[in-house]
DNA sequence: GCCGTTTTCGGCCCGACTGTTTTCAGTCG
C-alpha cells in the first residue's frame, strides 16, 4: 500500500458522500485530507501519525488507520451499499452534478450511462420537474463527449491550441490585451481546458466575431464577463474560456484564474488574517477595493514577493523565500543543442548567432554519437573534425563561449559510445538512454550507473526518457539515480522540451542534487523551450545554485577545465 | 469533517451563467 492508495480511498469516500448528498463540507473536509496527504513531503511509512497533519483530523484519520491496518474501509462500503457505482460514472458528464444525478436515480432508478443515454433519447428526463428539453440535450451530448474526448491534454497539445486561439486574437483587432491563465498559463504537464483573461473594447463584437471562426466548433455559454466555447484543431478539440475584464480588475482576475485552487485558497487565508478579503475584482481593505497594476504588486501588498505562476500549486509556495528560487533571466547558456552533424536543422554557426540574440555567456554543441544511426550519430573521425570546427567558431566571437560536447549514447550493456580517449578529448559530456526501454529497472539503473560512474560524463540528458502523453519512458529508479548522482558529482538534466520536461517535480523537491535545463534544440525556435524547463523546476523548488547553467561565463569556464 | 491568537461553535469563496422557473437551484471554476 502506498499513499496514493489512500488518496484514492479518501477522493473515492467523498465521491460517494456527494452522492448520498452529505453536507457539502464533509465532503470537501475528506478532499482536503486527500490533498493534506498527497503535499506531505513524506512518504507512507515515514508518516507516524496522521492527524498531526494539518486537515486530517479524528475522523478522516480513522478511515486511514483502518485502511492501513486492513485494507479495508468500512465507511467506503457503507457508501457503496446505498449508492450504485454507476453513479459515480454519471458525475463525469459536464452540467450533471450529483442533486442532478441523485433525483434522475430515484425518479427513473437510472445508474448506468447507457441507461441515462436511452433516458435523454426516449424523452424521459425532459418529463421529469425541474428538467427541460435544453437539460436532456445537454445531458445526452456530454455523455458523447466524455465518451470521444480526452479527459486532459498534453502540454504540447495544448500549445498547439494557444497557437490557433492566440493567433487570432493578436490580429482580430478586437482585443486590447490578454493572457493566458488556468493551468496553462501555470504550465502544468497537462491541461483540461484554457482559460483566457482579455481586455476587449466591445464584448457582443467581439463574441460575435470569435464565434464565426472555423476553429470554433461550439458555445457553451456566452455572457458579458465571459464565453465558453469548444475549439478544434484536427480530430482534437477542447474547451476555452474568456473572461471579460476592465483594465483595474485585470491583475487581480489574471491571479484568481491562473490558480491554482488552493493556491488562492491559501491567498485568501493570508488575506482574510489581515482583514481583508480577495476577490477576482480585487482586494476588499477597510470597506473600499484595491487594485493592482502588476501581479506583483497584488503579491507585494501582502508582503510575499511575486510567485511565477508556475510554483502556484499548494499553497505551501507561500511560505518560502522566493528570491531563491531559478528564474529564467538566471539561465546563462543552453547546454544541450543539436546542429546538422546529427539530426538537427541548423549549422554550428547558427546556433551560436542564435544563442547570442538569446543573451546567453556560452552553450555546448552536442550532437549523437555514432550508434544511434537514426539521428546520423557522429564518428571519432567526424566528431574531431566538429571539435575543430567549434574551436574555429569560438575563437570568432568575443560575446559567448561555445563549447564542443557531445549527447553519448549509453549502450544496452552499460558500456559508452566513445572510449575515454575520445571523451577527453570534447569540453563536455553528456550521457542519455535512446535505446532498449523495455529492459527491467535492474538493467536501466546499471546503465545510468556505468554512465555516472565514467570520469567524463558531467551530466544525465532527459533521464526519465518519457514523452508526456506519449510513452511512459524506461523503468528509473529517481531516488537511487538521484544517489548516485550524489555520489559521482554527476548533474541531471531537466529537459525543456514540452514533450518531456523530466525531472518530476515532486522528485526534486527539497533534493540538494545539481541540476541543468537545457533544451536539447533541435531547431532554433527550440531555443525558447527554456521557459518550460524552467517552470518545472519552479514547481520543485529548485534554487539558482543547483543548477549548474546559471553559472556566470568565467564560473563555468572553470567548471569546464576541472575534473568532474 | 476540520479548524481555532475573535477558539469548542459556527463558518467553511463566491460570482457567472444556464435553464427552468416566475425568483432561484444547480453547476462550474
Amino acid at each position: 500500500m502506498t499513499k496514493k492508495d489512500i488518496i484514492r480511498l479518501l477522493e473515492n469516500i467523498a465521491v460517494y458522500m456527494e452522492l448520498s448528498l452529505e453536507n457539502p463540507f464533509k465532503v470537501s473536509a475528506y478532499r482536503k485530507a486527500a490533498q493534506s496527504l498527497e503535499t506531505d513531503p513524506r512518504s507512507l511509512s515515514e508518516i507516524d501519525k496522521f492527524d498531526n497533519i494539518k486537515g486530517i483530523g479524528k475522523g478522516t484519520n480513522d478511515v486511514i488507520v483502518e485502511y492501513v491496518e486492513t485494507g479495508k474501509s468500512s465507511v467506503l462500503d457503507e457508501l457503496k451499499e446505498s449508492v450504485p457505482a454507476g453513479l459515480v460514472q454519471m458525475t463525469k458528464i459536464s452540467t450533471l452534478g450529483p442533486k442532478k444525478i441523485v433525483k434522475i436515480y430515484k425518479a427513473l432508478e437510472i445508474d448506468t450511462l447507457e441507461g441515462l443515454k436511452n433516458a435523454c433519447e426516449n424523452e424521459e428526463i425532459s418529463a421529469l420537474p425541474g428538467f427541460g428539453k435544453k437539460t436532456e440535450q445537454n445531458i445526452s451530448k456530454a455523455i458523447d463527449d466524455i465518451l470521444t474526448r480526452p479527459e486532459r491534454y498534453a502540454i504540447n497539445q495544448v500549445l498547439r491550441f494557444r497557437d490557433l486561439v492566440e493567433q487570432y486574437l493578436e490580429e482580430s483587432g478586437h482585443v486590447v490585451r490578454f493572457d493566458v491563465a488556468g493551468s496553462a498559463r501555470r504550465m502544468k504537464e497537462t491541461s483540461r481546458d484554457i482559460d483566457y483573461i482579455l481586455i476587449v473594447e466591445d464584448v457582443e463584437g467581439f463574441t460575435k466575431n470569435i464565434l464565426e471562426q472555423e476553429f470554433v466548433t461550439e458555445t457553451v455559454a456566452s455572457g458579458d464577463k465571459k464565453l465558453s466555447i469548444i475549439i478544434q484543431d484536427d480530430m482534437q478539440d477542447i474547451n476555452v474560456d474568456f473572461r471579460f475584464v476592465t483594465e483595474e480588475e485585470y491583475y487581480s482576475t489574471l491571479h484568481h484564474f491562473t490558480g491554482s485552487k488552493d493556491h488562492n485558497v491559501k491567498m485568501r487565508q493570508i488575506a482574510k488574517d489581515r482583514n481583508e478579503k480577495i476577490s477576482e475584482y480585487g482586494v476588499e481593505s477597510n470597506g473600499e477595493t484595491l487594485t493592482f497594476d502588476s501581479e506583483e504588486a497584488f503579491y507585494n501588498h501582502f508582503e510575499l514577493d511575486f510567485i511565477p505562476p508556475a510554483m502556484r500549486e499548494t499553497g505551501e509556495e507561500t511560505n518560502l523565500d522566493i528570491g531563491e528560487i531559478v528564474t529564467l533571466d538566471d539561465i546563462k547558456g543552453d547546454i544541450h543543442m543539436h546542429t546538422v552533424y546529427s539530426d538537427g536543422a541548423f549549422s554550428v554557426r547558427e546556433m551560436v548567432e542564435a544563442c547570442i540574440e538569446k543573451g546567453y555567456e556560452y552553450i555546448v554543441i552536442t550532437d549523437h554519437s555514432k550508434s544511434l544511426r537514426v539521428a546520423n550519430g557522429l564518428d571519432e573521425k567526424r566528431l574531431t573534425a566538429q571539435i575543430k570546427e567549434i574551436r574555429q567558431i569560438n575563437a570568432e566571437y568575443d560575446e559567448i563561449d561555445v563549447y564542443s560536447g557531445t549527447e553519448m549514447d549509453i549502450l544496452k550493456d552499460g558500456t559508452l559510445d566513445y572510449s575515454d580517449d575520445m571523451l577527453k578529448e570534447l569540453d563536455y559530456v553528456i550521457a542519455a538512454i535512446h535505446s532498449s526501454f523495455q529492459q527491467t529497472e535492474e538493467e536501466i539503473m546499471h546503465r545510468l550507473e556505468c554512465a555516472c560512474r565514467n570520469p567524463y560524463v558531467r551530466h544525465i540528458a532527459h533521464p526519465t526518457g518519457r514523452l508526456i502523453g506519449r510513452r511512459e519512458g524506461y523503468p528509473v529508479d529517481m531516488v537511487r539515480l538521484m544517489e548516485l548522482a550524489r555520489e559521482t558529482n554527476t548533474v541531471l538534466e531537466v529537459n525543456a522540451n514540452p514533450m518531456r520536461l523530466d525531472i518530476n517535480a515532486d522528485a526534486m523537491r527539497h533534493q540538494d542534487i545539481k541540476l541543468t535545463v537545457n533544451t536539447d534544440a533541435h531547431h532554433t525556435d527550440h531555443l525558447d523551450f527554456m521557459k518550460y524547463g524552467v517552470a518545472t523546476l519552479q514547481k520543485g523548488f529548485v534554487k539558482k545554485d543547483q543548477v549548474i547553467n546559471t553559472m556566470t561565463r568565467e564560473e563555468f569556464r572553470e567548471y569546464i577545465n576541472k575534473q568532474k
